[in-house]
DNA sequence: TATATTTGTTACCATATGGTAACATTTTTT
DNA sequence: AAAAAATGTTACCATATGGTAACAAATATA
């Protein structure tokens, strides 16, 4: 049998990026991790230094939701504000990865997230701290952002919540013009 | 040893209960609730079905939120909406119970939550549907309170959103006021 | 009072979890 | 080639899970 602890390694990183974006939080486990990877779970235990180790390395790779960095500079003035938001919360549905680390704050904050959450939160304020001066509008747009978050989190498990299709694209929409819209308002006063 | 079967499923029932609001949907299990309860478990499944026929008995007595139905007359005009929204938030953010539901809707939906789910759903549609005619405002209006049950559902594990403080009082009213303040914008429109 | 029936506990089962020690095998070093 | 180090698996441990069967004790019925 052939011996590449580099190889193996990627393999354990792989397994748990896997079953973090189908799972969720609840599905990765170190037996689970290993049985996905194919691997001996002791493996993770002296490569990784067992879950905790693991989580650390995932944040410090830090490979959540990059291709939000390439618009980051489109947040300066408020007409651009508006694609940014379209192109944030596209890149948010589609990222499941970063899904599931949000999911998963909602849960539990424990010594093996923890650095996890530190990494991953950084990088978040970096990408998503609005300059505006207006308090109120702030607070309007975090609120909307959370909204966001709230209804695709929402939507693995939900269909709909109350009257409104969370598998519809239009539904989406709306909210994106609903943003667009509460911006423009706030900015003409 | 005295015997009362009617006590002893009040017993079960309450520690379900506790076990929910204080360690979350994670921590309710067959197990922990009888240990909870200081009760046989094969009394939970005699008398209650097991789990799912437990989350079938909340559900119907429908507890969530009651304190909701007293104010709900109140979001037929504009200026009441406000303080709809006012004291909605206010009861979310106190009603830890209706709190773990929510999170609950974010992690899982299997059979045994699905009864639970649909009544809850059926109470929160019945209560928080908005009679707007504008659409935009729809939208918006169900952005911010999905980012409040967003940033509530947070503040469980986390003091902080980026720069935004989840234990300040001040923080909440800023999101009170913001909501309020959209709503204005939106109406003169 | 004797007999059912209901209520409750103990004991067990299969399965899954995180974690470790002992062993075998391959690769590297001397 | 021999010795040492690294890599990998198997086997085990303690503990926890949901679920059931068998039994004991109390209550209701005859």
């Amino acid at each position: 049998m052939k011996k590449d602890r580099a190889a193996t390694e990627e393999k354990i990183y792989k397994a748990f990026l896997d079953i973090l974006k189908e799972k969720g939080p609840q599905g990765v486990g170190i037996n689970a991790i290993a049985k996905e990877a194919g691997v001996s779970k002791s493996l993770i235990y002296r490569y990784f230094g067992g879950m905790k180790g693991l989580l650390l390395r995932f944040a410090q790779k830090g490979d959540f939701f990059k291709s939000l960095s390439v618009i980051d500079e489109k947040k300066d003035n408020l007409e651009n504000l508006k694609d940014f938001i379209k192109e944030g919360t596209k890149e948010l549905r589609k990222n499941t990865l970063t899904q599931e680390i949000l999911r998963w704050q909602l849960i539990e904050n424990n010594e093996n997230t923890k650095s996890l959450f530190k990494y991953f939160n950084a990088q978040v304020g970096k990408t998503f701290t609005t300059n505006t001066k207006d308090e109120s509008l702030n607070a309007a747009f975090q609120l909307m952002l959370g909204g966001y978050v709230y209804f695709t989190l929402l939507s693995k498990f939900n269909k709909t919540f109350i009257a409104t299709d969370l598998t519809s694209e239009t539904t989406w929409e709306n909210f994106d013009e609903a943003i667009a819209k509460t911006i423009e308002l706030f900015s003409k006063t």
